[in-house]
RNA sequence: GCGGGCGUCGCCAAGUGGUUAAGGCAGUGGCUUGUGGCGCCACCAUUCGGGGGUUCGAGUCCCCUCGCUCGCCCCA
C-alpha cells in the first residue's frame, strides 16, 4: 500500500521548524498585549457570500482562488481566504462595533487555491490586526507602528515600508475614469496583460512588471494628482505621524492593493531577501467594509502578515549567523536505567522530577531497554544537561548517579552518587555545581 | 490557469544503454547484560515517483501521468 501524502500546497510543520513559529506567536502576543489589542478567534469556514461581498466579486481571490463547497445542508461554504471579512462579520454579529472602537488581532490558517511557489502555499498562516471605529489618521500610524515594531523585534532586517494613498472612493472613481481614458489612448503600446486589465482592473496596470509598460506609464495621470484636498491632507498627516515615530518609509505611487475594500492609506512591508513573493505584511484602511457587510458606518484600518514568509526570513537569519540547531525540546535531564528494579525506579523518579516544587525539570526517560552505553549516547544527543543513571543497586539503596553531559568530563570521574532525597532537593544551580 | 527546472533509502548523494544500484549521515544489532563526544564489525533500495513504450538488455532513451520546485498571474 502506497503511503498517502498531504494535499498539494498543504504543508506539515515538523519539530525542527515549530520553534520559529512559537517565537513569532509569542512575540506577536506580547506586542499586542502591550498595545492593548485583544484577540478574536473566528471560524475557518464561512458562508461564501461573506467573502464575495467583503473582498469583492471581481478580485482574483474571490474569482479563482477560493476553496468552496456545499455542505450537507446545501449551504455555500468557503474556507477563509483572509481574516478581515470574518472579523468584521463577527464584530457586527455580536454587537462589538456598537460598543465603541475595537482593537482586535487574530491568527491562524487561511486557504487560497493557487499554484504553490516560494512563500506561497494553499494553506498558509496569517497574523492580523484590525482597528474598528477609528477614523483618525493616527490610527493608521499606530497600526503600522505595531507591525513595524513587531518585525524589528523579531530581528528581521532588510525590510522596507512602502506607502500610498488610494484616496476616497470618489477620488478613485474619478481617477479610474482618467486612467482608463489614457490607457485606451495608448493601448497598442501596452503589454497584453495590461491591455486585459484596462477593463478588469485598470489600477493594477500601474503595478505591471513589464519594463516597457512602466516606461510608458511615466506619462500617465497619477493617483496622487487625483486626490481631493481632504484626502491629500489626510495622507500628509499619516506621513507626518510615521516621521514623528522615526519609522522609515518610501512613497510608492504604484502600490495598489488587490482587495476591493481598501481606500486611503495602503501599505506593504517587503523584504529584499524573499523571492518573488516579497510582501511580509500588507494592509490599509477599509472604511466602507463594515457597512457593506450590514453593520453601521464604521471606519477601520488593519493589516495581515504572512507567517510562512516571516519564518523564511528567520530561517535565513539563523543560517547567516551559522547558529547551531539545538533540539527545540531538549530536556534538562535524561534518565538512563537498567534492570527491572532500576527501570521501575526511573519511572518514579522521572515523574517526581517533573512535578517537584520549585524547579520542575524537563525529563526524558530512555525507554529503549538498550545497553547503558547506547543510552548514554542518546542522552548526549538529546541535548540534556545531565543524565541520571539508575540500576538495581541504586534502586535498592535509594541512591542515584548524576552525570553532567556537557563540559570536559573525564571517564566517569564527574558523576556524583547522591541519595534520592538529596537529588530531588537540588536546585538548578546546585545541579550545575 | 500558463511557463521553466527537477524526481535514485528517513536525509545528502554517485551512477547517462549491459546488473552486484557506490558512498556519507541517521537508524538497528554486536564488540561491552553497568559509564562519556570515539573506534571497529554487521544489518539497512529485488529497485531508481507511477504507468506505458523502444531495445537482446533501461535508473539511464521516448511518451503519458503524479509530485516537488522556481517564475507569471495574484497576494500575506
Amino acid at each position: 500500500m502506497k503511503p498517502l501524502q498531504s494535499l498539494r500546497g498543504m504543508v506539515d510543520l515538523l519539530p525542527g521548524q515549530t520553534p520559529f513559529w512559537q517565537r513569532i506567536e509569542a512575540t506577536a502576543r506580547d506586542h499586542f498585549r502591550r498595545a492593548a489589542v485583544e484577540e478574536i478567534r473566528t471560524p475557518l469556514l464561512e458562508l461564501t457570500e461573506l467573502f464575495a461581498r467583503g473582498i469583492g466579486e471581481a478580485t482574483d481571490v474571490v474569482g479563482k482562488e477560493m476553496y468552496s463547497f456545499e455542505d450537507r445542508g446545501d449551504r455555500h461554504c468557503t474556507l477563509r481566504p483572509e481574516g478581515t471579512a470574518s472579523v468584521v462579520r463577527a464584530a457586527i454579529q455580536h454587537g462589538l462595533v456598537a460598543q465603541g472602537p475595537q482593537r482586535l488581532w487574530y491568527g491562524g490558517p487561511m486557504f487560497r487555491y493557487e499554484r504553490p511557489q516560494a512563500g506561497r502555499q494553499r494553506q498558509f498562516h496569517q497574523i492580523g490586526l484590525e482597528f474598528l471605529g477609528h477614523a483618525d489618521p493616527r490610527s493608521d500610524v499606530e497600526a503600522i507602528a505595531i507591525a513595524w515594531d513587531l518585525l524589528v523585534d523579531l530581528g528581521v532586517d532588510g525590510l522596507s515600508l512602502e506607502l500610498n494613498s488610494l484616496g476616497s472612493s470618489d477620488d478613485r472613481l474619478r481617477y479610474r475614469a482618467d486612467l482608463v481614458a489614457w490607457l485606451e489612448a495608448h493601448r497598442e503600446r501596452l503589454d497584453p496583460d495590461s491591455q486585459q486589465r484596462i477593463t478588469t482592473n485598470p489600477l493594477r496596470v500601474l503595478d505591471s512588471k513589464n519594463p516597457e509598460t512602466q516606461d510608458l506609464l511615466a506619462g500617465a495621470p497619477t493617483l496622487a494628482e487625483a486626490l481631493s484636498g481632504e484626502s491629500h491632507e489626510r495622507f500628509l498627516r499619516v506621513r507626518q505621524g510615521l516621521e514623528a515615530l522615526a519609522i522609515p518609509f518610501t512613497l510608492n505611487p504604484r502600490l495598489v492593493r488587490g482587495l476591493d475594500y481598501y481606500g486611503h492609506t495602503a501599505f506593504e512591508i517587503t523584504s529584499s531577501q524573499l523571492g518573488a513573493q516579497a510582501t511580509v505584511c500588507g494592509g490599509g484602511r477599509y472604511d466602507g467594509l463594515v457597512e457593506q457587510l450590514g453593520g453601521p458606518p464604521t471606519p477601520a484600518v488593519g493589516w495581515a502578515l504572512g507567517m510562512e514568509r516571516l519564518v523564511l526570513l528567520l530561517n535565513q537569519a539563523q543560517q547567516a549567523q551559522g547558529a547551531e540547531q539545538r533540539p527545540g525540546a531538549a530536556p534538562d535531564l535524561y534518565v538512563v536505567s537498567r534492570g527491572v528494579q532500576g527501570e521501575a525506579h526511573a519511572m518514579v523518579l522521572a515523574r517526581r522530577c517533573r512535578h517537584r516544587p520549585g524547579d520542575p525539570l524537563a525529563v526524558q526517560v530512555d525507554l529503549s531497554g538498550a545497553g547503558v552505553d547506547k543510552q548514554l549516547k542518546r542522552a548526549r544527543r538529546s541535548g540534556a544537561r545531565w543524565a541520571l543513571l539508575l540500576g538495581d543497586e541504586e534502586a535498592a539503596n535509594g541512591t542515584v548517579r548524576l552525570m553532567p553531559l556537557h563540559g570536559e568530563g573525564g571517564a566517569g570521574s564527574a558523576d556524583r552518587l547522591l541519595s534520592q532525597a538529596e537529588f530531588l532537593a537540588l536546585s538548578l544551580d546546585q545541579l550545575n555545581a
